[in-house]
RNA sequence: GGCCGGUUCGUCUAUCGGCUAGGACAGCCCCCUUUCACGGGGCAAAGACGGGUUCGAUUCCCGUACCGGCUACCA
């Protein structure tokens, strides 16, 4: 165990040359700066060897799980696995109002269907149980007393109504919404304006209250993130948020921290849309004393709706018609479902795949990689800091490189499952099955396109596209299948080699050239104008089911 | 509005001061295939703009523009 940890640490930082990369400091600095980098350099150094790596990914049980979501997790997970430390799943419930019945069950099912199953979690249990933050509800409340206590919070005892008389008040052209900071809390209920006895007096008779941070008058907050290097803000920028709330619950503010720091999370990576809080978070840990400890902060680039600009969304899905989340999602509510990419056909390693190659890459052209690659491979200094558009037609070539990549084993039971949710059943142990899909797998994009490259195996084509053979069709030309039928009846093997030996042979006795035949027997076969050697497919249904769909479809053409 | 972040082909991206700016998807053309694909070859397509710094900027700095995020007792 001991060895475990020491060599995870050493894995998070192979050299302090390569601390330096991931920050790099403007030339013009270099000289000037000189000195602190040095003193940085080791204390980083030290600070990240110390430390076993620990990451987690803390979604809210509010529904699906989106693209940016999955996305999220993977990082996490490559970045666990590729320095041997752990990938913990937490449930941030805090919310009473938006938490929805079955979304963390769904959450689990999408890691586990990715591969991507955490280490410690509600249901994979773990050292720092709880994993949901509703059940860690009656730890967060004296770290906001705490933080009152020493100064740096205090309570509030505006109710929504005020707040939001608040809002109207200050509003005007320049400052549309204003917000609780440093200037209008002293113009609000709470405990810096209310005298000391008033505010035990409301406390004692349990007037409902929040804790609010109380952002310093004048600092610039920085850090250095893993993926943008130096971000700074100003203190007189950030509003006064809430920490605790009037029920008890904590907000993501103070949960986010109380937890990273009760499950000793190494490093925090999440989605760009938190950079603007990350100022109250980053004080949070130097109030409750715990700077030493604080993670390393990633903030990953968001991923875009493909047309127009924003965020990817499940409207944007619905509307372009392709899947957001990971795998389908019923809400409970409205009983409506939306799709998912796993129901939609595709394989969960181009899923993974195509979710890595968004924003970020290995600095070669190489784009396939499967997740024990990724898992070498990753570096979050190589992760793009813009925003990447989502591209679903590229996200079909990931699936369908894959289906050519991926064994045949390893798409029997996925195939089996689209035949089956087409009405066609097929015996686990049908022989028939693994030929078919090694014959049709490369012109699969997704798994539903076996039932319709691989289909007519299984049973004759419901229509026929006599279309395709009427125009050129003939009396000579009926007359060679005709013979045909008779020819196959006979023959004494079935193979594809002699298949196509003897329908050259007959051709050539009736005068006709084999190739002009060829497109009406695929047609008679398979029912349209695909699929893979047309002899191949007679080998494979064999001699009864050739002559068959023969006759049937002369018949149609008479 | 304010704050923060971002900006290379239509899209995802490479480039860590030397570029004839590379790859992939999509598009178009050709070959292979007497089907559809796969595969192979090719074409077209980009550094937002303006200033610096430099012998030399896509790359470093500043400004502008544009895009995005945040601006809840949501996460």
């Amino acid at each position: 165990m001991m060895n475990d940890e020491v060599r995870g640490g050493f894995s998070t930082c192979p050299s302090p040359p390569a601390v330096r990369q991931v920050h790099p400091f403007p030339s013009s600095f270099i000289i000037p700066c000189s000195i602190s980098i040095i003193l940085l350099l080791p204390f980083d150094y030290l600070c990240i060897m110390s430390k076993k790596v620990r990451v987690r990914f803390a979604p809210s049980p509010t529904g699906g799980l989106h693209l940016g979501g999955v996305r999220t997790v993977l990082f996490n997970y490559l970045f666990a696995r590729q320095h041997g430390g752990d990938f913990i799943l937490r449930i941030e419930d805090t919310d009473q109002g938006r938490f929805v019945p079955g979304a963390e069950e769904y959450i689990l099912n999408t890691l586990k269907w990715c591969g991507l199953e955490p280490d410690e979690s509600p249901v994979h249990g773990g050292p720092y149980a709880p994993y949901r933050q509703s059940e860690r509800k009656a730890s967060y409340r004296q770290y906001a007393e705490q933080l009152v206590k020493a100064g740096h919070a205090y309570y509030a005892f505006d109710t929504p109504a005020e707040l939001e008389e608040m809002r109207t008040r200050f509003k005007t052209a320049e400052n549309p919404s204003p917000q609780y900071n440093q200037s209008i809390r002293q113009q609000m209920r709470n405990s810096l304006t209310l005298d000391a006895k008033e505010t035990e007096q409301l406390l004692a008779e349990n007037v409902p209250h929040v804790v609010r941070i109380k952002m310093p008058v004048d600092e610039t907050i920085r850090f250095t993130d893993m993926i943008r290097g130096e971000v700074s803000f100003h203190t007189s920028q950030v509003d006064d948020k809430v920490l605790l709330k009037a029920d008890g619950m904590p907000t993501y503010h103070l949960a986010v921290v109380v937890d990273d720091h009760a499950m000793k999370i190494s490093h925090a990576f999440r989605g760009e849309e938190w950079l603007p809080s990350a100022p109250v978070h980053l004080l949070l840990w130097k109030y409750l004393g715990w700077e030493a400890d604080m993670p390393q902060w990633a903030h990953l680039p968001l991923i875009l709706k493909p047309d127009g600009n924003g965020k990817l969304s499940k409207r944007d899905g619905d509307r372009l018609g392709f899947p957001v989340f990971a795998m389908d999602w019923t809400d409970p509510k409205t009983g409506e479902t939306t799709i998912g990419f796993k129901e939609r056909g595709f394989l969960p390693e181009a899923f993974v795949n195509l979710l890595a190659m968004l924003g970020w890459n290995d600095g070669t052209d190489n784009e396939l990689f499967t997740l024990q690659q990724l898992v070498e491979k990753f570096s979050i200094e190589r992760v793009h800091k813009g925003g990447a558009k989502f591209d679903y037609e590229k996200a079909k070539w990931f699936n369908h490189e894959w289906i050519k990549k991926v064994a045949v084993e390893g798409l029997v039971s996925e195939v089996n499952a689209a035949f089956e949710a087409k009405g066609i059943h097929i015996a686990d142990n049908d022989a028939l099955l693994p030929k078919v899909i090694e014959m049709v797998k490369d012109r699969c994009t997704l798994l539903p396109d076996f039932v319709q490259q691989g289909g007519f195996f299984f049973q004759a084509p419901v229509t026929v596209d006599t279309d395709a053979i009427k125009p050129k069709w003939d009396d000579k030309k009926n007359l060679f299948f005709t013979e045909l039928i008779r020819a196959y009846e006979l023959s004494s093997t079935w193979n594809a080699h002699d298949l196509e030996n003897e329908f050259k042979e007959l051709a050539a006795a009736n005068q006709l050239k084999p190739g002009e035949l060829m497109l009406p027997f695929r047609v008679m076969l398979v029912g349209g104008k695909f699929g893979p050697g047309v002899f191949d497919i007679a080998a494979l249904i064999g001699q009864t089911e050739t002559v068959q769909r023969i006759t049937h479809t002369l018949s149609l053409l008479q």
